[in-house]
RNA sequence: GUGAGUGUAGCUCAAGGGCAGAGCACUGGACUGUGGCUCCAGGGGUUGGGGGUUCGAAACCCCUCACUCACCCCA
């Protein structure tokens, strides 16, 4: 084969394709319900805002970034994620102002170079949402609850909602110089990678999956027990709002996201039924975010989804919204060539009806033309020859069913009600 | 970036040193205005690619590429 699609990205087909775009659908209804509006946004970006904001010693930003330059010298890159984006767009268009609240979403293709595995891609889609202006604990519950709803709702099997907070600048500090202490005394214990980390990153460590390492950090000072009294109290009233609204959590004291600019609420959607990559969507809050990369001091909080993970987890559970409706209401074939003009007519008049249709016309056989007509996804097949030109009708038969009637051809109100009336509901939405 | 497993027809898979095959799919016919069934016939392959061993390689060895899963990391 001479050309193939590039390592760990994936051709969709239908019907697959169809399901993805519904799921999409989905999670915009999901998000335009909570009172999100849609931004597009590029898919690269000048590289500085992707280091600057998902942090230099993250493995995204040293390892797994799409470089390139532009024609000018410009590095650039393809966006790994969105939220960088999306705080760069709201604060070149003053979306994000003090005193405001934006509520933004995306969705669309992130791009970064990993070994693919299952749930793992190379380009693969995100949708996320964001609430730029309020430091409010309700507008973390509340946004977490749009997740968590859309999970109950939708049955995504096995799905837990994992919390814990990171606390904010105040709090963090002290935190940090604790949990550095004692790492440091324990080094010998820990992995090559996690002693490294000590000095680059030491929060990252509580997330290390080395067994040695779990046991060590056993019992490891959490973060939850150094909160400065803003951030428990801003925890605690999340967890309270959760409480009241029956979204079930697990405090998980080491979670740790991957990007650096959480602060506060940290959440994230696993499921077992994922294999390795187990989250299918994660969020948190990033109160100095939106300043560090120039705006005003203005917090926010957000969450993505991985579309592909949550593709898959619907796939097992048997829940895709695949189309009940056929993909072609009716397909028409001419008898004789010289009712292919007759048939041409027709087409443009039912599609300005609005009933897709179309023609067979490589079909020389009859029974070819019902083959074609089933492969076509047609729930009709529409035959006219010399009988049906002389006096304007065309035969219609129904290709389950197998009842068959000739009706007057054109926009007719028996043809157009009898092609329309066939249709089952589309019961996937 | 590291490791393991797998690459044979469009798909699912046989053949484990001696003629590359089956089922399904595809094309044509039986069958010229009424399909799905059946029957007959046919097209399809540098056995992922390259090199080596051998009289002879799909098979054994080396390299390489791809896929899958895991590490890592993350949505």
């Amino acid at each position: 084969m001479k050309y193939q699609a590039p390592r760990g990205v994936k051709d969709l087909l239908p019907p697959e394709s169809e399901a993805f775009r519904r799921l999409e659908d989905e999670i915009r209804e999901t998000f335009t319900l909570s009172g999100f509006r849609e931004v597009r946004l590029p898919i690269f970006e000048s590289a500085a805002l992707f280091t600057r904001s998902i942090g230099e010693s993250t493995d995204i930003v040293e390892k797994e970034m799409y470089l390139f330059e532009g024609k000018g010298g410009e590095k650039l890159a393809l966006r790994p994620e969105g939220t960088a984006s999306l705080l760069r767009a709201a604060i070149e268009h003053r979306l994000a102002e003090p005193g405001r609240t934006s509520r933004l979403f995306y969705q669309g293709a992130m791009f970064r170079h990993e070994r693919p595995q299952a749930g793992r891609l190379r380009q693969f889609h995100q949708a996320g949402a964001e609430v730029l202006g309020p430091n409010d604990p309700d507008t973390d519950a509340d946004l977490i609850a749009t997740v968590s709803r859309y999970a109950q709702r939708t049955g995504i099997p096995g799905s837990r909602l994992l919390l814990n907070s990171m606390g904010c600048e105040a709090c963090r500090p002290e935190y940090r110089k604790q949990l550095v202490a004692y790492l440091e005394a324990r080094k010998s214990n820990l992995c090559e990678t996690c002693i490294r980390r000590i000095g680059t990153n030491p929060l990252r460590v509580l997330d290390c999956k080395v067994e040695g390492c779990q046991k060590t950090l056993n019992a490891a000072p959490a973060i939850t027990s150094f909160l400065c009294p803003a951030s428990r109290e801003h925890f605690e009233r999340v967890c309270q709002a959760l409480n009241e609204g029956e979204i079930p959590y697990i405090l998980s004291p080491r979670l740790v996201r991957g990007l650096d600019y959480y602060t506060e609420t940290a959440f994230e959607w696993v499921s077992d039924a994922l294999g390795a990559q187990s989250t299918w969507a994660a969020g948190g809050r990033y109160n100095g975010l939106v300043s560090s990369l120039g705006g005003p001091d203005v917090p926010g909080v957000g969450l993505a989804i991985g579309i592909e993970r949550l593709y898959l987890l619907r796939e097992q559970a048997g829940t895709l919204p695949l189309s009940a409706e056929p993909p072609v209401t009716i397909a028409l074939h001419p008898l004789d060539d010289d009712s292919r003009a007759y048939i041409r007519t027709i087409l443009t008049t039912l599609r300005a009806e609005g009933i897709s249709c179309v023609g067979l016309f490589g079909a020389n056989r009859l029974k070819k033309a019902f083959v074609s007509a089933e492969r076509e996804g047609a729930r009709f097949i529409g035959l006219a020859g010399e009988n049906e030109r002389g006096n304007g009708t065309i035969t219609i038969k129904d290709l389950k069913t197998g009842a068959q009637k000739t009706v007057p051809a054109g926009s007719s109100a028996e043809l157009i009600s009898l092609l329309r009336s066939e249709i089952p509901a589309d019961s996937a939405r």
